[in-house]
DNA sequence: TCTTTTTACTTGACACATCAAATATTAATT
DNA sequence: AATTAATATTTGATGTGTCAAGTAAAAAGA
């Protein structure tokens, strides 16, 4: 059987759709992080950081380290790093648990609340030019299907 | 106006499903890779370092460094550390240019080409897995879909 | 109650991304 | 030809992610 350019099998049609799903899944992502990154960067703090702002604005409430890591999709460590130099920029404060003195509860400051306002706007503009050429129907069956892969995912 | 829970506005239909797609992008491209990189990483490269490798064995040919930079919708100086560590294995191997001394050609090493090989099966099983839940139907939409943000997408 | 296991983090080591600044070299200009 | 501008890479500094180990405290079990 012939290779194609180096290339050691070809794919069937199935396989390829497959594929082509993951990098398309992907590489949209990675282009959408970088600009959502140059609207957020300038203000000050990174993409992580802005995201875990508006995780603890939105419970409202002091959270553990552990459950912005489970709601981040991400592992405790870089959640550690993360909030300690949001700390350092005075916009969250922590404090050791007193029910279980294992935890450590997060919350917003106002200086991070107010940081948060400063953004909305642009990073809503920017959610909508995101997905500009897609109509309600289209972002909805986008939505849609990409659920169904996370919750397809093997051992997710 | 009240305020949701700590949240500044509410939002309409068009920014909720705005927002939703967007993070849904996010979100499923962080759990792929981290499935891919559980696959590959046992191998002794990192999903990065695969994917170079993936690119130069599908080139067919070697490509400089900026030209691999492009293909993988990356910065110069990442790659050029990323190429540092696949050379230090020895699975690639770089030759600066003669026609444009500038350039640094990069080309797949047997041993780099025998690795693939090792990994083609496992990660096509592994794309099929992430989009199982999908139809052919399913996919293909969500390939249209996926594209069309790209395509639109600012300054991009 | 004392030991063992299981959490919730934290810290150290390493891969990787980006920006900014340096190098080397080629292309354009004057 | 000499100077200036642009290009291809590299290096240094910083933020972030992961795994492996360590620490502390709560939960389980004997």
């Amino acid at each position: 059987m012939k290779t194609v350019k180096g290339s050691s099998r070809r794919l069937t049609a199935r396989e390829k759709t497959a594929q082509q799903s993951v990098v398309g899944i992907l590489q949209t992502a990675d282009e959408l992080s970088r600009r959502f990154a140059a609207v957020i960067e300038p203000h000050g703090i990174t993409l992580q950081q802005f995201n875990v702002l508006r995780i603890l604005r939105g419970a409202g409430e002091p959270l553990p380290t552990m459950e912005i890591g489970a709601r981040m999709i991400q592992k405790a460590p870089g959640i550690t790093r993360l909030l300690d130099r949001l700390e350092k920029k005075g916009l969250i404060e922590r404090v050791r648990g007193t029910d279980d003195r294992r935890q450590v509860f997060c919350a917003i400051r106002s200086a991070g609340l107010a940081l948060l306002r400063q953004l909305d706007a642009p990073v809503a503009a920017l959610d909508e030019r995101c997905v500009a050429p897609l109509g309600m129907g289209q972002r909805e069956r986008l939505i849609q299907l990409l659920a169904s892969v996370r919750k397809g995912l093997p051992g997710g």
